[in-house]
DNA sequence: GCTGCTACGTGCGTCAGCAGACAGACGGCA
DNA sequence: TGCCGTCTGTCTGCTGACGCACGTAGCAGC
């Protein structure tokens, strides 16, 4: 067990720990790959060791928007754990990392067999349903720029990274707002000294001012995972 | 069995079905009452028989947004089956009703020892999450007046009835929108003969015109319902 | 009747975010 | 070196929803 263990696995009582990992490969997780389309039957289960990737409630035509987030601390595929196998949300790859990979057959055995597996993997579920409805609520209630603030804070925790690389078209994507709303937040951030960044690159300088200008949204969802998983 | 019995009880094999129902205890559901509040232990849970429930997203002095409705299609306590004691979410009743209702350790054990239970279950765990996320994005990007269209419906769905009661001050809570909102949209689908309402009593004339009005988030709804559960 | 409460309707100024468009800056690649 | 695509910054006009405030209608109780 490496210090880049996902965080659900490491979890694990040793021998549920080493019956999942054998039915587990090291697979890359690439920059803007798409692991799941909603409607798709998934074939795998995911467990980042590093990287974050994006749930995005998407319609064909429509703009998308982001109601989570996904990295080491969790898995891709919750769905499959409750016994679907169509994906409901698009899951996209925002940071590079890897990943522990098991067929979604070979994964359900090994729920069947592990009840620390299912256990964790419950909270785990009530976790993502909460932060979906604080990502809708906050969403709905706060300004741009703390909403940006606390996206760059939530992908710095998942990418255990001070940089990561995202255009203001991306982030407009993710919170659902136009391009030039975020370069408006961007550049204030930025003015501010809490971030710089350049044709994609960001990095946060100040993850303390970052905090303060986001909205009680980020301490809301590291307080409630703490509660979970801590 | 009668014929307004909870649908989720009603699809269990008619052996767990007895043993689940030998738990619970017929209860009314009271329009105003909060069945839980976020933060506190559930000490039950509640199969809806008649009526319907809102689950809001709150905080304390925040505007709450409904991400979620159940009636009798349903179950209220889902994180209960998740091993969670503590409820996410504030679930209040506006249609008044019927409900069995089940004390939470005891409904635990007989999830354990129903594979069917745990099964149907998981299905509704992963109906509830596509809702948040439809919720999510429908409040994002749609209109007043479609989200109250779908609202009506959906009300009228879990409600099994035409009419029910709610003042344009509830339904402004629901949406997360300003109570003149909703006067502006509601009086708008009454002059167009789509509703009739007075002082808080809302009645649907004209179903399919407001399936017209409505966004298309109501029929994705519904579809993925019936793709889970129909 | 009068009082008081709740529910509904309307008007006004403000504003965040929208749509579309354009220009400059940077960087990879031929 | 020059070209071209990508990324970022800025401007215009527009609109849906906001906050606030006031007016009116129905209903209940004394």
């Amino acid at each position: 067990m490496t210090v880049d263990e996902n965080d659900l696995i490491a979890r694990l009582p040793r021998r549920d720990r080493r019956s999942l990992l054998a039915v587990c490969e090291s697979v890359t997780l690439v920059r803007g790959e798409v692991l799941y389309k909603p409607g798709d039957l998934a074939r795998h289960v995911y467990f980042p060791n590093q990287g974050f990737v994006s749930l995005m409630a998407a319609i064909d035509g429509e703009p998308g928007l982001e109601v989570g987030m996904v990295g080491r601390e969790g898995m891709l595929g919750a769905h499959v754990a409750l016994g679907v196998g169509v994906a409901p949300l698009r899951a996209m790859v925002h940071g590079a990392g890897t990943a522990w990979r098991a067929g979604s057959a070979r994964f359900r055995n090994e729920l069947a067999a592990s009840a620390a597996l299912q256990r964790t993997l419950n909270r785990y579920l009530y976790m993502l349903m909460e932060q979906m409805a604080t990502s809708a609520r906050c969403t709905r209630f706060h300004r741009v720029e703390p909403r940006l603030a606390r996206w760059l804070l939530v992908s710095q925790d998942r990418a255990h990274s001070d940089s990561f690389h995202l255009t203001h078209e991306g982030l407009a994507a993710m919170l659902g707002v136009r391009r030039v709303g975020i370069t408006g937040a961007a550049s204030d951030l930025q003015r501010r000294g809490l971030v710089r960044y350049h044709r994609g690159d960001i990095t946060v300088l100040d993850r303390a001012g970052l905090e303060a200008a986001a909205c009680g949204c980020y301490a809301a969802d590291r307080d409630a995972y703490g509660r979970m998983l801590g």
